[in-house]
DNA sequence: GACGCTATGGAATAAAAATTCCAAAACAGG
DNA sequence: CCTGTTTTGGAATTTTTATTCCATAGCGTC
């Protein structure tokens, strides 16, 4: 067996051997497939010690992918290597004067709002209000979680983070307009994610679950927002919007941040 | 004299330093300045051959500079070639053993390990492979999307901008283990999502699709995924878990970009 | 043209890296 | 539970690479 020639024929050797190999070698297989760019610029050590095997582990790999060793696999890696850094902000400005609408381009435009939309979130952050809802959230026993359109992908990952952390969560997803809001029991808490245009089930919710004397935490983009005289603890974020959908980095963000904070807090 | 602490001041110190060099040492300061970016791959032989001068001027020349040596400035280049990975492991640990756990510092952690993964997927996007799902989606009638667990979001959400696109798409969510396959028509395509440890599910429904030779689009996290053998084109997304929870900040981001794409394609 | 200084090339040495090999462990099949 | 096979880890070895050192060449000055 030859060795591959160049990288496309590295990767397709590398998907067709992965499954075949046992753990060790495995191991290399998908820290290499992780970490290709790494290649050029280590040695078999460091790449060893990134995999989690031994060196010798490694060079098997290497002879297996059809190089005689690790020296000639890298050699194709080194002289491909072209670095990213002149810079990627050029390459985004390039991105957009020439292939304007292309994916690529607009790839590059969600990128930078999901960016923007991080950073902003980082700087502007109400870290009171976020502890005071995680202290909220890990007090009650189970948690409702409503989020519509374009706020579901949010409450669904949340949910799910919840799961994985042995929370207790119900996702009020609006499945079939059956309505959970009997679910609310005492003790329990309510997160409620809308953005607008405020979705109507959402505020509903929230409202029901606040007469009931539940704490609600309300995620929402701004603090005149209707959510915000329904919500216990308000949580706002910035988020960026490019064109008519924005990219959910920083919701996301938050959110999963305060589901572990929760998930934490109720283990000790 | 102290080592460049950064590329940048390795710039300013060669910069300064080349006008008052003999002919050999200027000679390397020339050719350093116009092939910086080879040094992080190449060795002392390979550069002092590209710069003709024996390996010891070399060696003077980086000494004068201020290294110890070649391997210190080498170093440099080396760990500036990919700033994110290094100390984002670090960082993960000295939060772990400082003071973790409060939500603040999990938001920060989070915010960090999202803007690395958009990061990096600005750098490693396959330009090539996302035009082509582009336009192998733009061509197709009805398109079906799938992804569980912690993929859910990302379908859910890719499924919303469709819809509001107007491009007819069906999320296959498994909601009550309904069993949509046979939705799955000629003229179809599909785009599924999976991530380590891969649904059994959504790689069934996508060797469903692929059996009835619909075009599969494939976002997962490695080349060597069992989907990308279903697809008919793969897309990867390099992101940053923390903890046990991805950002998917950066599929996200694809998934938006991917999804514009073949709506603007579609409406021309 | 001789003297002192700096610059240079190359050979010698030291350090680090890659590669091989073998004994032991894990594993599958009978 | 034993036996033959595959997989594994690590130590030994070889190769490559970086680094040092010194003799010599060049060069300006007196």
């Amino acid at each position: 067996m030859s060795a591959p020639a160049s990288i496309d024929e590295f990767r397709i050797r590398l998907a067709e051997v992965t499954d075949t190999l046992p753990k060790r070698l495995r191991q290399c297989a998908e820290f290499i497939a992780a970490n290709t760019d790494r290649i050029a610029v280590s040695t078999v050590a460091e790449l060893a010690v990134g995999a989690d095997v031994p060196p010798s582990a490694l060079m098997r790999f290497c002879q297996i992918l059809g190089f005689s060793g690790f020296t000639e696999m890298q050699r194709l890696f080194r002289e491909a290597y072209s670095p990213g850094w002149p810079d990627y902000g050029t390459r985004l400005k390039n991105l957009k004067e020439n292939g304007a609408g292309s994916p690529a381009a607009l790839l590059a435009e969600f990128v930078e709002a999901g960016r923007l939309s991080l950073e902003q979130l980082a700087k502007s952050a109400d870290e009171a209000a976020l502890s005071q809802a995680a202290a909220q959230l890990a007090g009650a026993e189970t948690l409702h979680v409503i989020g519509l359109r374009r706020a579901y992908p949010v409450a669904s990952y949340l949910t799910y983070v919840f799961e994985k952390m042995q929370v207790p969560a119900m996702l009020h997803d609006g499945v079939g307009k059956l309505d959970h809001r009997h679910a609310l029991r005492k003790g329990d808490a309510c997160v409620a994610i809308t953005f607008a245009p405020y979705s109507d089930e959402t505020l509903a919710l929230a409202a029901d679950a606040q007469a009931r004397g539940l704490p609600v935490i309300g995620i929402t983009d701004r603090l005149t927002s209707p959510l915000a005289r329904l919500s216990a603890t308000v949580l706002t974020v910035p988020e960026v919007d490019f064109g008519a959908f924005r990219s959910l980095s920083a919701t996301l963000a938050l959110s999963i941040a305060l589901a572990v904070a929760v998930g934490t807090a109720r283990e000790g």
